[in-house]
DNA sequence: GTCTATAGTCAGATAGAC
DNA sequence: GTCTATCTGACTATAGAC
């Protein structure tokens, strides 16, 4: 704790080595030993510092999720206390909620976009341990922004809303974790456009317009298949 | 090949419990052991009928990912033979990229959840070979649907597009994947609505809202920061 | 706090009998 | 095709010197 600073603490050299190698190789796929060797610190030192591999792995993320979940609700406040008495207007409750979570891909010093890769993977890696300490602070930022988002959009039905939210977290998710699929798609010369100044805007504008998409009183999933019938 | 088909084949068996413990514990985690175990089956088996665990693991996908991209081809073909010298409805169009994956969480025959867990998983992660198997194959259905969209929304500026069926394989690869996330946002009693029947026509609203979202000349980065100022 | 050395476990792969 | 038995290597974790 009242370290010299001058050298980066064996700790720090860990979770930074941690991170890396977590987000390009998954959690069972990176060793102790590829981390250690990474972090240029002996072997031992991961568990003593941390105590086990999978107390390593609570610790990378609690360094990263704090910050970005407190970045959320200090702009929901921002704009609530800009808002007050109005309506905050969708687009920027959107922004509000997305962009901390893609902000980390652009600033170094909140990690960097090895954590982005790493957090989007956590959604869909059965990580045990890392989703119960990240439900805990997530709820608090899921209930303030579904207040929130209720009360701009007040005609839409709570039901409609949860789906839409979810909608949203799973696109945030999936750009967040999927760098490298965008290939995958594009097949073409357009990665030149990958820049991430261009996937905020883009996102939050797609995003809105799914929120304020006109409700269906019934589901028209018949309707979708005339022509290959109802094959759901 | 000419087996009596009195009782699963050891091959097949070791596909069915490769699927489904590589869907809950991810690739690394499996052991061919557990496999094995699991498929009751010798341990050496794997290793005979595929050569090795990673080839074992592209077999598991190419079971099922080529049906389902060909459905999707299919259901686009109807769709173009329907609606010749016409513009393709954009829910439609939606609905055949999207319900052949949806589809397969629901028929046992194709595979049910197992393996939508599964390919969710598989965009996240980087399984190396597996993707180079699947994006053989996907190519061909990207490029086909990106014509299709392009005729029925011909005003959508080309990168706009690009960038809006990003988000929706996005939003796909979420839902695929992501099951057991709906708890993390949800954390009321609404997990009574996740009927995957509910999931079809709430997904193709809101991605044809997004598809049809005006576009910005100008990226609104800035203007969506007044408050807390540019701080991406 | 940091190191070496190693215990104990489990992995993927293979040889060879049947 | 299927089995037993085993090889070889890598892993996490720990004990104990410094």
């Amino acid at each position: 704790m009242v370290r010299p600073a001058m050298k980066r603490s064996t700790k720090q050299a860990i979770l930074d080595a941690a991170e890396e190698l977590f987000a390009d190789y998954g959690f069972a796929a990176t060793s102790l030993r590829a981390i250690t060797a990474a972090a240029q610190v002996n072997l031992a030192a991961v568990n003593y510092h941390f105590g086990s591999k999978e107390a390593l792995i609570d610790a990378v993320f609690a360094r990263r999720v704090e910050p970005m979940n407190r970045a959320r609700l200090e702009a929901l406040h921002e704009l609530q206390t800009a808002f007050v008495d109005a309506i905050v207007p969708l687009d920027r409750l959107i922004a509000a909620f997305v962009e901390p979570a893609l902000a980390l891909s652009h600033d170094r010093t909140l990690g960097g976009q090895r954590f982005v890769r790493l957090l989007g993977r956590s959604l869909t890696e059965p990580a045990g341990a890392v989703h119960d300490s990240l439900r805990g602070r997530y709820v608090e930022v899921s209930e303030q922004f579904k207040s929130a988002f209720a009360r701009t959009l007040p005609e839409l039905p709570a039901v409609e809303l949860y789906w839409r939210m979810h909608f949203m977290v799973g696109l945030l998710a999936y750009l967040m974790a999927g760098v490298d699929i965008m290939r995958l798609i594009a097949s073409s010369r357009m990665s030149a456009h990958s820049e991430y100044d261009a996937v905020l805007p883009r996102l939050v504008s797609f995003i809105e317009a799914g929120m304020r998409a006109p409700v269906n009183a019934d589901d028209t999933v018949s309707d979708l298949h005339p022509v290959s019938g109802a094959q759901l």
